[in-house]
DNA sequence: ACTCATCCTTGATT
DNA sequence: AAATCAAGGATGA
């Protein structure tokens, strides 16, 4: 059958899509390389039902995207994926008017069309337990898997089924420790299981049926260090861990995950040394907050700190523009299930109000490597 | 309170 | 060819 695609039109240089779903943000785009689309299933709406979502960007200022599920109304989805990726936040603004000002080394870079986005709470939780000590496309296979497994089935494209992502009811129905090692989670299986065994518990405890609302409700009433504590209440989420669930799933802009990448930008670049002093106050912070106060590393947190002081109220979106600056190639799934390397694309960025233009190279996806035998 | 080895697996590098 | 290491960390000793 043939996709129906709506659009959505939007200022140049406020999004790429290829830099956002491929650069370790989300992991279960698949993309399809022959149509230059990318489809996964997503929870929209009040209920508790996935679709399959198609997008597809046939210019920089157009996202167009459509739907298997003719049950899944056009308008339903638009608004699903304003929020999703946080359209209402303009990037190119915060680039040229916010972060250039605050910050010298913004200078030499452009936003490539890199947006932080909103995901589902749940979803971004379990995959990012999946991420410690881990790679993008081992990640990807992970969330994969999980859906298959543990997932229902939503629809076919492509000749490839596509799964919801489990509820922690699935999950603690259908999967067990010793089934997800053996579909290759390593340690991470027991995490899995028993936040989801907690999540189950906690959310019936708050009078909840779906761990978006639970999640959703406890964020709309916790203080983001709060949220944290929380969030670090599970095994397997630790303060990193936390705050890409806070960023990428909760919509706290001004959260900055760091990570070995985001540490090594702070000492290289930024001559980010600890004093004792400060980590001392910074510890008395925390007294209140047990989890916390076990599981931060006061450094890295200094590092958060510092961070968010420079960049401000969106530094988490900084952060992701110089992160994907830094590690510049990036992971996807094909339709095959293949992962391949792929630089980051280069949009070209228009500064707004001043038309500055540049000689600008719009470089083309470029495979950086085929895989040899 | 703090440091550090260890944890699963995969793919790239040496 | 076989060994080693790193990959967007967290845990427990």
């Amino acid at each position: 059958m043939a996709l129906k695609y709506s659009q959505i039109v939007l200022p140049k240089g406020e999004l790429c899509l290829s830099n956002v779903l491929q650069t370790g943000q989300a992991f279960r785009w698949v993309l399809n390389e022959s149509e230059n689309r990318y489809a996964t299933t997503m929870k929209i709406g009040d209920g508790n039902n996935y679709f399959v979502v198609v997008l597809r960007q046939p210019e920089d200022h157009i996202l167009e995207f459509a739907s298997l599920n003719e049950t899944c109304g056009m308008d339903m989805i638009k608004d699903h994926l304003m929020k999703y990726f946080r359209l209402d936040i303009p990037l190119q603004e915060l680039h040229y008017s916010d972060w250039r000002k605050r910050d010298a080394r913004f200078e030499n870079i452009t936003p490539h069309g890199m947006r932080m986005l909103g995901q589902e709470p749940w979803e971004t939780l379990i995959s990012f337990i999946c991420s410690s000590n881990n790679n993008i496309s081992r990640i990807t296979k992970m969330c994969s898997s999980l859906c298959v497994h543990y997932g229902n089935k939503v629809g076919t494209m492509d000749s490839l089924d596509f799964y919801s992502f489990p509820t922690s009811d699935e999950l603690v129905k259908k999967a067990s420790e010793t089934h997800l090692r053996e579909l290759g989670f390593g340690y991470r299986a027991k995490f899995i299981i028993e936040t989801a065994k907690k999540m189950v518990q906690d959310k019936v405890n708050a009078g909840f049926e779906s761990d978006t609302a639970f999640l959703e409700d406890l964020n709309s009433k916790l203080t983001y260090e709060q949220m944290r504590e929380h969030l670090m209440s599970y095994q397997g989420i630790g303060p990193k861990v936390a705050d890409c669930v806070c960023l990428m799933g909760l919509r706290m802009d001004q959260v900055v995950p760091v990570d070995v990448h985001v540490g090594r930008i702070a000492k290289r670049d930024y001559k980010f040394q600890s004093k004792k002093e400060y980590l001392k106050n910074l510890a008395e912070k925390y007294k209140e907050l047990p989890i916390t106060r076990k599981k931060i590393n006061l450094e890295l947190d200094a590092i958060r700190l510092m961070f968010l002081e420079l960049w401000g109220p969106c530094a988490g979106w900084a952060q992701g523009i110089l992160f994907t600056n830094e590690v510049g190639k990036t992971n996807g799934a094909t339709s095959t299930g293949e992962i391949k390397k792929r630089k980051l694309i280069k949009l070209e960025d228009t500064e707004p109000k001043q038309a500055s233009v540049r000689e600008n190279s719009k470089t083309k996806m470029v495979e950086v490597k085929a895989t040899s035998s």
